[in-house]
DNA sequence: CAAGACATGTGCCAAAAAGGCACATAATGT
DNA sequence: ACATTATGTGCCTTTTTGGCACATGTCTTG
């Protein structure tokens, strides 16, 4: 059941000629000559077997078919040209963004650069916090945040569900290593979980000891530590992304595992807002093509 | 504030592309190559300076904003498609009209060559009566009708309101005659109403003598003695407009008056059937036509 | 893991559509 | 009668559209 249309832009024409109730008056409006709106209208009187106009001593009327017809489809061309009319407005505001701090630095900023480039008119006020705090507590537009999430949240959808493998610099492992291997060096902790322990069982080995370098830090911390070459950490493969591809990181080992994942979470009624309507969709596209393989 | 429309073609493109989140299959519902879709998509995404379409390991994918715009495009392209499906359904049906005997054969009956070729499949019923009656009396769907009527009626369309005019067979009167003559010759009366008396006030005459021939007859056969050379008829200049054509007949005077005009009344709820609004906007566009000046 | 199937992007060229120009017709108003 | 307005049409140019063939990159399958 493909939707048979007719040639659209002979249905502009004859829109605009059917609202001018006159050739030159769409010709003008158009800026074509009045001889492409006749042709056009032609066309499409012959194409629909209908009589669109009717000949007037001095111009044309519609026919009742061709106001019934006029009737429909100059809603049909307003709407599409309300919808396009989106695109035109450059849009302006601000939009503050609160976000953990290790993502910001290495999931949202990185990208930042395209947004500023497409929206150039908006202005991104981005804070750091750790917390899962409310939202209004900050005066946030909107937060991305990291939840031991179950599954599809539509009230905050997904913006990185990437598992946690083990990194390091280069200089301290040049190569992948053995999982038993791996639990000898130091281990960076995040200050809120053990995750090294659940890995280490994922592979298969005994829980690591605890060492001197087992003191748990923030996760920013451990990160840096990890770009030192203090320790191997335990972190998102899209967070380390950049630093993978510029090798100030290798990964470790292939086992990895999803602690949770991070979501976008939006204050009341802030999608009211344009700017926060498309730093919204700019995020979720950002999210929805780092899944699906290609940037 | 000329509405700016994107191009349409490329829209159509979009749509179909964005509805099966492929190119491929786009290109096979509009019976394209796919290197047409992906042109058009790629020329909107310029023309709007958004990115639609989000490339997949396999296919595409719509971002949020082309999502967005999909929403609004789809419905809009449906509501043309069903607009433009009416022009391909073959209307079909009766429709029963009942209408006055002269109107009937010296307005209608010419004119429905028209409406035969045009809708072969609609079959329709005259009947004729002088009488304003009820039309569920006559069990018809549409009537039509001579009114003493006042200016525009929106119940009751109008369909002529051709001014009267004095008019003879040619054997009668060869030429055009000044009143004085004219009211001189048998004047042929309709039953009804004595349209003479007010023609000859208009004229600026005194009214005409009673005469021999004068019996006031069915308009039907007061016409048709005009035609036979009998005397002189007062009659709708659109009523004998092929007669006149055809030279059976002469216009005698430019001196004509109005006695009311002739409307199109429908039965209830009638407009519901097909054939019944076709039937009626050919009416009016007849009407329209002749009235504009135009066949 | 290699081979084939899929899905899309792109250069090049042909076909089709659209548009402009100039002129014709027809009616209107001075 | 004549300029003006509004549209139809033949002829030609420009623009758009579309197809083909090939390239890339991924997924599937044996």
């Amino acid at each position: 059941m493909p939707r048979s249309l007719p040639p659209l832009n002979a249905l502009r024409a004859f829109e605009a000629a059917g609202r001018h109730e006159s050739f030159s008056g769409a010709a003008e409006e158009l800026n074509v000559n009045h001889s492409a709106i006749s042709r056009h209208v032609r066309g499409l009187e012959d194409r629909l077997g209908a009589q669109l106009f009717r000949d007037l001593p001095r111009g044309v009327a519609l026919t009742q078919a061709g106001a019934r017809y006029l009737a429909a489809i100059t809603p049909a061309l307003d709407r599409i040209a309300e919808a396009t009319e989106v695109f035109h407005q450059r849009p302006a505001g601000q939009v503050t963004v609160d976000a953990e701090p290790l993502f910001t630095m290495k999931w949202l900023v990185p990208r930042l650069g395209d947004f500023y480039a497409r929206f150039p008119d908006v202005e991104l006020r981005l804070q750091a916090n750790s917390e899962l705090a409310d939202l209004s507590r900050y005066e946030a537009d909107v937060a991305l945040r990291f939840f031991h999430a179950g599954p599809a949240n539509q009230a905050a959808p997904l913006l990185s569900d990437a598992p946690l493998y083990p990194f390091a610099a280069p200089k301290l492992v040049p190569t992948p290593l053995s999982p038993e291997e791996l639990l000898k060096l130091p281990l960076l902790r995040d200050r809120r979980e053990d995750t090294w322990r659940h890995w280490a069982r994922l592979a298969g080995c005994p829980p690591p000891a605890a060492a001197a370098s087992d003191w748990r830090m923030r996760a920013r911390l451990a990160y840096e530590s990890a770009l030192a070459g203090h320790g191997v950490i335990l972190a998102s493969s899209e967070l380390a992304q950049t630093d993978l591809a510029e090798g100030r990181l290798v990964q470790c080992s292939d086992i990895g595992f999803r602690m949770g994942s991070y979501h976008l979470v939006l204050a009341e009624g802030v999608l009211r807002r344009s700017a926060v309507r498309l730093f919204r969709d700019w995020l979720l596209d950002q999210s929805a093509a780092l899944r699906s393989g290609k940037q």
